[in-house]
DNA sequence: GCATCTTGCTAATCCGATTTAGCCGAGCGG
DNA sequence: CCGCTCGGCTAAATCGGATTAGCAAGATGC
C-alpha cells in the first residue's frame, strides 16, 4: 500500500556499511563485534530515515511473526466477551504481538478453514476460545501446534486451558449469603444448566453449584430448591413468577446468571416484592446490565479480561506450553441485591 | 511452529517440473503456456502433499498479504460493537482476508504505535473505527494510506467513511409516532447530546434530532420538550423522574440512546406510570437490552454489523477509495413500547 | 620475525514464494 | 535449407531481512 518503504539496504547504504553490520547493530546483538562508530552510524541513519523492519519480511527467516491467532465460536458477538478480547490485544501490545480475531459461528468446517488461513500466515501460536466454558475437541490441524484452550477443556489434546474458577466461585456466593446471614429460603434458579442444547452448563453450572451446595452445607444452611431451566431473561423471569404463584416465599435467590437475575427482578417486581429488603438476589457472570439494575445487583464476575490476557502470556512467556488448567478467580461484585434475610 | 511445511518446491520435486511451473499452475495464470498435463500433475502432487502457500512469503514478493488492519478507539469493549467486527470479520473471509483486531483506548500515542505495527505486517488496509460516530483526526501514519473511516467522519481527509443514517433514523422515528397517533406531549430525552465530554453526540445527537423534529413538523406536531443530558441509564431515570415530579405528564418518549430508555423505563414504573399505555417510548441503538426490556423496546437499531461489512467490501472491491461517506440505513424495530396516545 | 589471535566487517545464502528473461525444439513459410 | 514463430518450460533475479562463512588488518605471543 503506497509509497515505497525504508529498507535496511537503504539504511546501511546512508550508513556507509554492508546491509550485515547494519542488521546486527539494529538487532543489537552481541555475537558479531561492532564498532560503536558503526553502531552508532547506522543507528543514526535508521532514525534519519525513519526506518522501520518489515515484520514480514523477516518471519521468512526467523519462522516468528509476532502474531498470534485467536479462533472462537462466537465471542465477538457475545456482549461480554469484548473483554476477552481487550485482556489479549493489551497483553500481545505489551511485547509487540498482534491478533488475527477470527469466529467460525461454531461450524467446524469454518473453523477448520479458519484455522488453516492462520497457519498460512504464519501465526506463532493460536488461542482457541469458546463462549461458554465447555469441553470441545480442536481441529485436527490444530494438533501439534502451539494451542492455548480459552474458557474451553480438551482432555486428551495437549494444550494448556485458561478458564474461570466456577467452583470457588460457588464456594464465594454461599459464603456471601451466610455472611448476610441466610440460612433458609434459600433457592437457586437457572440450576445445573445441563441441557444439552446449550453446552455452558456442562462446566459452570455443574461447578457453581457444587461450590454453592457445599459451603452452604459447611454453614449448616442449604438450599430449598433447585429451578433448573435456560440461562435467560425469560425462563429467569417465568420460573420466579411460577414459584411465587405457588405460593412459595424465598428469602435469597441464587440466580445462576446475570440474565436470570434480570428475569427474577421482572418477577419480584410484579409480586410487589422489592430487592433486597423482601428478597435477597446473588447472582453469577456481571454482565453490563448487573450495575444498572435497580437495585444495583451483586454478582461473581467472569473474568473475562483476565482470561484473554493470562492466555496470551502463556503463549508469550516462551517455552513449551504445559497442558495445565489455569483457574482465574471470579471476584465478587458487592452491590445492592443483597442484605439481611427478611424478618418472619 | 512445528514441523515443517510442504513448499511449492516440494510440490515442483514431485510432479517433475520447476518451481516456476509449479507457481504458474497453482496460481491458474495463462499468460505463460503450461501443458495440460503438466498442470494436473503439479495440481495433483499439491493434492497429495497437502501443499498450501505461505501467504507470508507470497506477500514478499506480490505486496499483498490479504490482511486488513482494524483501529479502533475502544469498539471491542463497548457491548454492541461486536457486531462490527463480526461484519468485517464476515466480509474478510468470504474473501480469504484476515483481520488484525487493535484498539488505542483513546490514546493517541498507542493509535501511532499500532498503526505502525500494522504497517510493519504490510496490511493492505487500515479501518480506522470509533465507538461513536464523530468527528477525528487519523493519526499521520495513515496518511496516503488505503484506509476506511468507520463510523467516524474526517473531512479533508482522503479516504470514504462509513456511519449509520442518523438523520434518517430521527425521520422514521418521527413517521412512527405520527403513525401511531402521536402529535402532542412528546418530549426527547437526552438531547442533541453535544457534551464535549461525551462527543458522541456531535454527530448522532444533532442528526437525530434534526430529522425527528423535521418529520414530526411536517405532520403538524411537535415536541414539547428536549432535555438535554447524558445518554446513560442513571440520566435517563433521574431526568425522567424530575419531570414526572414536576407534574408533566407526557404522551410519548423519545430516548435518544437506549441506555436513556431503560433509565426512563425504572422512572415511569417507580410512578405508578405503564409502557405503552400510559406513556410510549421509541428509542435509538438497539442495544441486547432492547429487546429483554419489559415491554420491549420499539428502536431504531444502529446497524453495526452492515457498518463493519460495508467497510470491508469497499476494501476490498480494488480500485482507488473515494472519500464518499456512506450512510447505512437503521431499520426500525417495532416491538411493544411504542402504543396509540393515552386518551385524554 | 613469523604464526596466531582478535577485531571489525562483508560476501554469499537462505527463507518461500512470484516474475522476468530466455532457451530449446517443432512447425512453417519462402 | 534457412530463418521465424510459437508452444512449453526453466534458470535466475527479486522481495527484505537474518545468518553463516570467511577475509583483511592490526595486535599479540614466542
Amino acid at each position: 500500500m503506497s509509497e515505497r518503504r525504508v529498507t535496511m539496504a537503504d539504511v546501511a547504504r546512508e550508513a556507509g556499511v554492508s546491509p550485515t553490520t547494519a542488521s546486527f547493530a539494529l538487532s543489537g546483538r552481541t555475537d558479531m563485534r561492532i564498532s560503536d562508530a558503526s553502531r552508532e552510524r547506522v543507528l543514526e541513519a535508521a532514525r534519519q530515515l525513519g526506518y522501520r523492519p518489515n515484520v514480514t519480511a523477516r518471519s521468512l527467516r526467523t519462522k516468528s511473526t509476532q502474531t498470534i491467532g485467536f479462533v472462537s465460536d462466537r465471542i465477538t458477538t457475545t456482549p461480554f466477551a469484548g473483554d476477552v478480547i481487550r485482556g489479549a490485544m493489551e497483553a500481545a501490545r505489551e511485547r509487540d504481538n498482534l491478533l488475527f480475531i477470527t469466529e467460525a459461528g461454531g461450524d467446524r468446517a469454518a473453523e477448520s478453514s479458519l484455522v488453516h488461513a492462520l497457519l498460512d500466515r504464519q501465526v506463532d501460536a493460536v488461542i482457541y476460545a469458546t463462549m461458554f466454558t465447555r469441553y470441545v475437541t480442536p481441529p485436527k490441524e490444530l494438533f501439534g501446534r502451539r494451542v492455548v484452550l480459552l474458557n474451553c477443556l480438551a482432555p486428551g489434546f495437549d494444550a494448556p486451558s485458561v478458564i474461570p474458577d466456577e467452583l470457588e466461585a460457588g464456594r464465594d456466593a454461599a459464603r456471601a449469603l451466610l455472611a448476610a446471614g441466610h440460612t433458609q429460603g434459600i433457592w437457586a434458579i437457572g440450576g445445573h444448566q445441563a441441557v444439552p442444547a446449550t453446552p455452558e452448563g456442562i462446566i459452570a453450572g455443574n461447578e457453581r453449584m457444587r461450590g454453592l451446595e457445599e459451603v452452604l452445607r459447611e454453614g449448616g444452611a442449604r438450599l430449598d430448591g433447585v429451578i433448573e431451566c435456560d440461562w435467560d431473561t425469560l425462563d429467569g423471569y417465568r420460573e420466579v413468577s411460577a414459584l411465587l404463584a405457588a405460593g412459595t416465599r424465598p428469602r435469597a435467590l441464587v440466580c445462576l446468571a446475570d440474565r436470570v437475575s434480570f428475569g427474577a427482578y421482572q418477577a419480584l417486581a410484579e409480586a410487589g416484592l422489592s430487592v433486597p429488603e423482601d428478597v435477597s438476589v446473588i447472582s453469577f457472570d456481571d454482565q453490563d446490565i448487573a450495575s444498572v439494575l435497580r437495585p444495583a445487583l451483586t454478582t461473581l464476575k467472569l473474568p473475562h479480561y483476565q482470561l484473554g490476557r493470562l492466555a496470551v502470556e502463556l503463549i508469550l512467556r516462551g517455552g513449551p506450553l504445559d497442558p495445565i488448567v489455569h483457574r482465574v478467580p471470579m471476584p465478587l461484585r458487592e452491590r445492592s441485591s443483597l442484605g439481611a434475610p427478611a424478618g418472619n
